[in-house]
Order: structure tokens, then C-alpha cells, then sequence
DNA sequence: TGTTTGTGAAAGTTTATGATTGAAAAATAA
DNA sequence: TTATTTTTCAATCATAAACTTTCACAAACA
């Protein structure tokens, strides 16, 4: 393979992923280890990533996060995939409202190929919107660090100036009785405009979410598209009162 | 196969893969390597491609630019510390507003021992003041991605909702008649809003910008203080126009 | 027919690669 | 904690692949 290649490879997969190991490059390029240590290097030398021990990542203020050997979070396979069915939503130039959050920014890698303008509350997804000049607008607001998003009440005023075609969201708990629900009651704010701002509402959430509750309501069942996967025995009691785009992972 | 068909056949290679191998089109084209490689000189010479080793690829923005830490490098030196001096006039629980580039940037580590709150349209500020949890707010708006700040209708309806105590600037001229210049008109308005909104207005600047005129106007030289280093020659003109505060370096 | 342009093969040079090494760093066990 | 085992690391080297240059031949053109 091709070292511009082999390059253009490794700085997509960081892009998405935020992290690589070698393994992983490895396995993909089939090129010897030697090699990827050498593209590493180089790619590092033009401050396109940071080599930390086992591979390389994005992210210079995350060097400190303990979390480098991938998350054992058992739900990031499906997490992309239903974010990948959701990007097929996204007609060219729509408007569309970005949530913070992973499940989310799952998704962004997946707009880069479509005209569409984005605004967002999630800081984390710059950098994939900036690497592929995609319009973007941030609501403004104060800056909670340890979730990277953007909340309170300058944000609020900031969405109200727009309208979206769509809108993406992320939930943490669903429930018949108690509809989608969300911890800080600062997100569940703008998620609620968000849906009123929008023609067509979307929420992200894997099966786990389901018949959960959290602490903060923003949005009755019926108000939003549930896109989630695959879980026949849950789904059921759902199913006569929201619309459902399951995801089969 | 007639040269021009080659040629055609290999752009279009190109846009389908984003890179090709010397290989590939010999497959293809049933042309001996030779040929090929003059293919792709000619080609280059059109700015059609770029030649790698092992073949050629389209994409020339991913191999450079690393925009950002590469203007800082210029007159590092100076401006570090322009912005340390600037730093030192920030009192405990002042309310500051940072202004985005580079300049500026040098000042955020000299803030994070002491309690202030920043309000900046500067995107690279973020990281280190989330590393040290300095209360943050962001302007919203649109994101200028070359220079990762925001711009543009919603930044200044967001500044509009604050006040500040201090406000810090960079600008790129400094001129007897022409005041305080800057190239882009969008952030020139955010300067000169900032400046209204604040008590007191800070300008920083290197001593390369002295007698220097750029496109947009923001503010007289008698509406803010300067910070700049030193260069009595030039600095004798501005002395009775304006407060300046003259860094050794 | 002679001239120009394009082609392919061969020579020698440069660059990229993968295997191997001992040292260093994490992970694990005690 | 300390001692151990395992993994990862940087450096080296021989080999393979790709590179440039040159030259002779063939096709296209007047």
C-alpha cells in the first residue's frame, strides 16, 4: 500500500476514533509494524497526532485521560452504527442541529461527504466539522468543561435565532410513562427548543437506554423519531406510541 | 492508447480513489511504467495531482498545513511576553474579555492561577482553559475555521448580553491616523464592541505593527490602552495620542 | 522522406519496507 | 511497595520496490 495512503488511512480512522493502536493500523494496511511506526513518526512531525505508548491520538489536552487502550464501553459498536443510519437521514443543504455528546458525535464523520449546515452545542465536534469545512454554527453560552457542551442561558438565546430541517439528540433514559429523559436539566433545556426549532426530531439512544429514566424530562415520546437498535422484547410496549427507525446491529 | 485517453482515465482514477498506484494504471492502461511516470509528471505540472512515491494522490491539504502553530512561531518571543505584562493587570474576579488569536493566546496559561471569568471568540483559548476549569463562556456564532474564531451576527448578539472589567485585543495595525486596524471586517466589529462593553481596553501588539495599516478600522488610538514592546524610535509619535505600556523584551 | 513526438527497455541511484535486536515501559504478581 | 513478566519502543540492516536518466526505436505528421 501506498504511503500517502497508508497516511490519508491513519488520519481518517484518529479522526473518527480519536485514538488508534498500531494493531489496528496494522490490520487495515497489512503493513509491518517498523512501517507504522515510521508513518506515526512522520505524521507526528507535522503535528498531525500525538504518539502516546500503543499507538497515537488527536487530542493534546485529552494526553492526560488515563483511557488510551479503548474504552471497554460495550456500546460503542452500536452507538455507530445507529449514528450511521441517522447521517442517512440528512438530506443536502439541510439545517441540522447537532446535540453534545458521543452518541452524536458519532455521527459527524458520516455528514462530511453532504452540503448541510450544522450548529451545535458540542464542542468536541470542531474538529471533524473544521477539518472538512463544513458550515458551522455554535451556540454560544457557558462552557462546562468536563462534557466539552455548551449550556445556560446565552445558549438558549443563541438557538432561538435558528431553524432547523432536523435535529439530533442524544437521551439517557426512555420511558413509557415518563417519555426521553437527561441528567443536567441545563441539556434537557436545549434539547426541549431544539425539537420545538425543528420540522423533524430525531433521538439517538442504544437498547440500554431503554425503559430507563433520568433525571431531567425533555420531550414526550411522540414528540421525536427514536432511532436505536435492535431489541424485539423492549420495543414492544413502544411501538403504538412513537415513531421507531430500528437499527439491527 | 492515445496519451490524452490516459490522461483522462487517470483523473478519473483519482476521484474515485484518492489515490492510485503506478500499478494500477499500468493494469489498466496496458502502458509501460515509463509512460506512466511521465503521465503523472505531466499531470502534476497542471496541478491535477501530486506525485508520491508509489503513484499520486489529489489531496495536498492533508500532507501540510499546520496552520495554527506555525503563524504563532514568527515573533513568539516578543509576544509571549507582551502577553505576560497583560496578563498581570487582571485582577482576582474580573470579568475579561479575550479576544481570538494568537497574541491573546499567549496570555490564557499566565490566567489560570487566578479566579476570573473569560468571555472569548476564540476557539484555541478553550483548551487550556478547560485544562485549568476556568469559568468560560463562548460567544456564539459562526465558526471560522482557518482561524477558529466566531464570527458574524450571533457572536454579536451573544457579547451584547455582557459586561466586562478588562478586555484584551490584538490587532495587526497600529497607525497615527488610521487608529487600530485589523484585516477582517466581522471581527473588527466584535473589537469594537468589546471595547464599548468593557472598562477598560487593552490592545497587544508586537512592535511590527507600529505604523502599520490594515484593512478595517476598530477603534482611535486614545480609546484603549496599548501593549506593546519596545521601540522608542517609532513609540515617540504615538507617546501624547494615547496610553501605552512599553514591555522590554 | 525527414522530422517530431511518444514509447519502452535498461542502467544505476534512491527510497521504502519488514525482520531483528536490546532497551524501556507497562502490566501483573507477589 | 518490589520483583516478575509481557508488551512496546527505537535503531539498525539487508532486501525489495520505486525512482531518474538515458537511449534507441516506432508511430504520427508534414
Amino acid at each position: 500500500m501506498l504511503t500517502a495512503k497508508r497516511h490519508q488511512l491513519i488520519e481518517d480512522l484518529l479522526l473518527k476514533k480519536q485514538t488508534v493502536t498500531i494493531q489496528e493500523i496494522m490490520e487495515l494496511t497489512k503493513a509491518s509494524e517498523s512501517t507504522i511506526r515510521r508513518d506515526l513518526s512522520e505524521l507526528e512531525k507535522k503535528n498531525k497526532l500525538i504518539r502516546v505508548h500503543g499507538g497515537a491520538t488527536l487530542h493534546h489536552s485529552k494526553s492526560e485521560e488515563p483511557s488510551f487502550p479503548e474504552k471497554a464501553s460495550k456500546y460503542v459498536f452500536e452507538k455507530k452504527a445507529i449514528a450511521e443510519t441517522a447521517a442517512l437521514l440528512v438530506q443536502p443543504n439541510d439545517c441540522i442541529y447537532l446535540d453534545a455528546g458521543t452518541t452524536i458525535y458519532e455521527m459527524v464523520p458520516h455528514l462530511t461527504s453532504k452540503e448541510v449546515t450544522v450548529v451545535t452545542n458540542g464542542l468536541t465536534h470542531l474538529d471533524i466539522l473544521s477539518k472538512y469545512k463544513i458550515n458551522t454554527y455554535l451556540l454560544g453560552g457557558f462552557v462546562k468543561h468536563n462534557t466539552r457542551a455548551l449550556v445556560g442561558h446565552g445558549a438558549q438565546v443563541s438557538m432561538r435565532k435558528y431553524r432547523f430541517d432536523k435535529c439530533f439528540l442524544g437521551a439517557n433514559g426512555i420511558h413509557t410513562s415518563y417519555g426521553f429523559t437527561t441528567p443536567d436539566p441545563e441539556e434537557a433545556l436545549l434539547k426541549n427548543m431544539a425539537i420545538e426549532l425543528s420540522q423533524d426530531a430525531f433521538i439517538l439512544a442504544d437498547r440500554s437506554k431503554l425503559n430507563q429514566t433520568s433525571f431531567t424530562k425533555f420531550a414526550e415520546l411522540n414528540e421525536a423519531t427514536l432511532i436505536t437498535n435492535d431489541d424485539h422484547a423492549n420495543l414492544a410496549a413502544y411501538e403504538n406510541k412513537m415513531n421507531i427507525k430500528v437499527v439491527s446491529t
